[in-house]
DNA sequence: TATTAGTCAATAAG
DNA sequence: CTTATTGACTAATA
């Protein structure tokens, strides 16, 4: 205990309150009959609703994200509107953000209140009959703006040098930047190589949630702070369950869908629990856009025949003396019917099958998230304690 | 306290 | 330039 904890960022993260459409409503300020008025940061989706966000979100009828999002993407790629601007001026988020919504929209009923803004204003914006035009003015001012800014630069013949200068620190090829009253750090950003990943993945296969020590001991063979594997961990968790609402979407019903309705209607969310197996059939396009996922990697050595090496892939720590080894799969893969797609056609090839290992590999993940939460839930009897 | 959910923001990829 | 990815952080929950 002593480590130092530091000194480290003055986040000067500006976030909480009014990154740029606050929106919310922190203050419990009943608005009553007040809209917002000239002055919105955000403009509103409800024109004359005189209801606060919230509480329109709280009514609002279940909707579909996956549709939804599929609508608002297009509406932005026909007319080349940015996710940036959409996000900063509609949803009041950053465009990574964004990103991430319109390429993973969770479902609805697993949202929470707060994860279901961006959508309830995402249907508004879709309802709002000049939301192009809109988000094109805002484009256009924008980019005014821009120029104006880079045009005062440039001429105005002020240098801004001014005099004093020092050291030139900043050797960007951008030009302008003014302003700067805080240079603090960048923050650098941690970026994980890939066998750091892989390692870090294969632990998570083992161990969905390890233990302090357990994290430790990655921590410092893989040579990253303890927070960073914490962190991962986290992190890793979140995308795995997220992955498989995806396929829960797309597996359960793209049936209603089909339809080309403007207001659609929504709703249709109802299938849950355990949906698991992958069906291939309905009026859907074959093909299969798999997250290509890194390299392969993992190879479960199926039992039976006596294969032959099992040494797989061996983590190359960039680091010397890895003790690692003790970490073959110690469950059996889940599944039995491992089917060795054996096409018939190499016989001899030294690589093995790269692809659509990765959908396994998930599988097995979540299997071992199920069985983690399994145990937890051993202890109550409650089966409406059991969240799955 | 441990985890999750929701984001941000840097930066990689296109 | 735009979009996608992802480690880190904050607030909410169990």
């Amino acid at each position: 205990s002593s480590s130092s904890i530091s000194l480290k960022s003055a986040r000067a993260k500006t976030q909480m309150c009014t990154p740029l459409a606050p929106s919310l409503e922190p203050p419990s300020g009943e608005p009553s009959g007040g809209e917002s008025q000239p002055g919105t940061p955000l403009p509103l989706p409800g024109p004359i609703t005189g209801l606060s966000i919230q509480e329109t979100i709280a009514m609002s009828p279940e909707l579909d994200t996956y549709v939804l999002t599929k609508k608002v993407k297009e509406v932005l790629t026909d007319n080349n509107l940015g996710q940036r601007l959409f996000g900063e001026s509609i949803l009041g988020l950053t465009q990574g953000s964004v990103s991430d919504l319109l390429a993973r929209p969770k479902p609805w009923h697993k949202l929470s209140l707060k994860g279901r803004e961006p959508f309830v204003r995402m249907q508004f914006w879709l309802q709002d009959p000049h939301k192009v035009e809109k988000l094109m003015d805002m484009k256009r001012l924008e980019k005014k703006a821009y120029l104006k800014r880079r045009h005062s630069s440039l001429s105005d013949g002020h240098s801004v040098d001014g005099g004093l200068a020092g050291p030139d620190f900043l050797q960007s090829a951008s030009p302008q930047h003014q302003q700067p009253p805080q240079l603090y750090q960048k923050k650098i950003r941690v970026v994980l190589g890939p066998e750091e990943k892989e390692a870090l993945k294969r632990a998570y296969q083992e161990k969905p949630y390890p233990s302090p020590k357990t994290i430790e001991e990655l921590a410092s063979q893989l040579h990253l702070k303890t927070s960073t594997v914490i962190n991962w961990f986290h992190n890793y968790r979140s995308r795995i369950r997220r992955e498989l609402f995806i396929e829960e979407i797309q597996a359960a019903g793209s049936a209603a869908a089909a339809k080309a309705g403007e207001g659609d209607s929504c709703d249709g969310t109802e299938s849950d629990g355990t949906v698991e197996g992958r069906h291939r059939r309905p009026t859907g396009p074959e093909d299969h856009k798999e997250a290509p996922e890194d390299q392969d990697m993992e190879v479960r050595v199926e039992a039976g025949v006596s294969g032959g090496s099992p040494v797989p892939r061996n983590c190359t720590t960039s680091g010397s003396a890895g003790p690692g080894s003790s970490s073959s799969s110690l469950f059996g893969p889940p599944e039995a019917g491992l089917s060795l797609s054996a096409p018939a056609s190499h016989t001899s090839t030294p690589a093995r099958n790269p692809r659509e290992n990765t959908l396994r590999k998930k599988k097995a993940a979540n299997l071992n998230n199920i069985i983690h939460r399994l145990e937890k839930a051993a202890g109550k009897e409650d089966p409406s304690e059991w969240e799955f």
